[in-house]
DNA sequence: AGGGCCATGTAATAGGTTACATGATTGC
DNA sequence: GCAATCATGTAACCTATTACATGGCCCT
């Protein structure tokens, strides 16, 4: 399980509430890991009884009071240990493949609907990482006057570009299937 | 949920019993969808139950006896009402992104060894899908004389070669990683 | 007055993983 | 004799999803 090292790893990055965990697990770390306010907070609930993060009320004007979590020495020795464990690469679930095969059993045709909004929605992701690298990581490499390289951002950059790869790839495939689908339809 | 509409593909295809799902599910479907043999005897049961598949017991020799699911119309028809549902792209997790994130906070350097470990095992699945895509779709494009194109051999390549390029972008994006975390180790 | 954002949660259900359990046959 | 393959299952547990629930503030 990982969902607890992903929020160390994000409250690593920048302490905060539960309900800013969900919003970053919308953009950002939801790029690579998904999950909804509800898991969240159970894990946060979890997490502060076994010692792994610390929390602090930060009262709020104008705003319900939330409170704030950062990590917690036991919770960076948990992250770290997990680190160096070995895990094995994620198994996968892509249901518009299972679509696909099971369109041979139906019509074929109909789908070309259906991966073309799939198109649409990898576009905007797409667009979105662009625009993202564009305003997290382009101009001075270092902002920090004459500071060390930043680690944080060069490995956030390196997971992000994996996202843009990861999208350019699936839509040269999507187009490789809807040509398929388009071929078939006509017969051949 | 699509572990019902995987299984009902699967034995579209070709029926079998709960184990020889279970092996395909190893290999083929497993490309894309994953399940264990305990999920598939669970999902059968209840499928049957709702009437979506037929059992047939068929004894074997120097071998228990299996029984051998096939897909009942009521199953075909389920099957056909998801394909028409439009489903949202799935959610993702990458355990390793997670952990490229995380090296921030501990040792850049020692994340290589796991990357290169990932990196060893995602040049396996590619030659792999190579293997199977020169096996079953090389040669003779309609193996039956005079055949109407084989839609279902024709979707399952397509689906495949989505593997196949998932893999080749995996690996250069590990490269990418690769080169990352040397420079950071290097000290830039 | 209504909708959206901030903020936190509970409850019920569905789905997935791990461990346990059995038993025959084939090959080393 | 031991391990692997074929074949089917149960039980316990953990994780994830969906729905429900509350309540104040801000803006239109």
């Amino acid at each position: 399980m990982a969902l607890d090292h992903a929020i160390l790893v994000s409250l690593l990055e920048k302490p905060g509430s539960g309900y800013e965990l969900a919003r970053r697990f919308e953009r950002s770390i939801g790029y690579f890991w998904t999950a909804t306010h509800q898991q969240i907070y159970r894990v946060l609930k979890r997490m502060e009884s076994d010692g792994w993060i610390d929390v602090r009320e930060v009262p709020q004007q104008g705003r319900p009071d939330k409170k704030e979590y950062s990590v917690a020495a036991l919770g960076r020795a948990a992250l770290s240990a997990w680190l160096h464990e070995p895990i094995e690469p994620e198994s996968v679930r892509h249901d518009l493949a299972v679509k696909i095969r099971g369109a041979a059993f139906d019509d074929p045709a109909a789908l070309i609907r259906e991966v073309e909004r799939y198109r649409q929605i990898h576009t905007e992701r797409l667009a979105h990482y662009l625009a993202g690298e564009l305003r997290d990581f382009t101009g001075p490499e270092a902002p920090h006057a004459a500071g060390p390289p930043d680690a944080g951002r060069e490995l956030q950059h390196v997971v992000l570009r994996g996202g843009i790869a990861y999208e350019r790839m699936t839509l040269a495939w999507l187009d490789d299937v809807l040509a398929t689908l388009r071929r078939l339809a006509a017969g051949r």
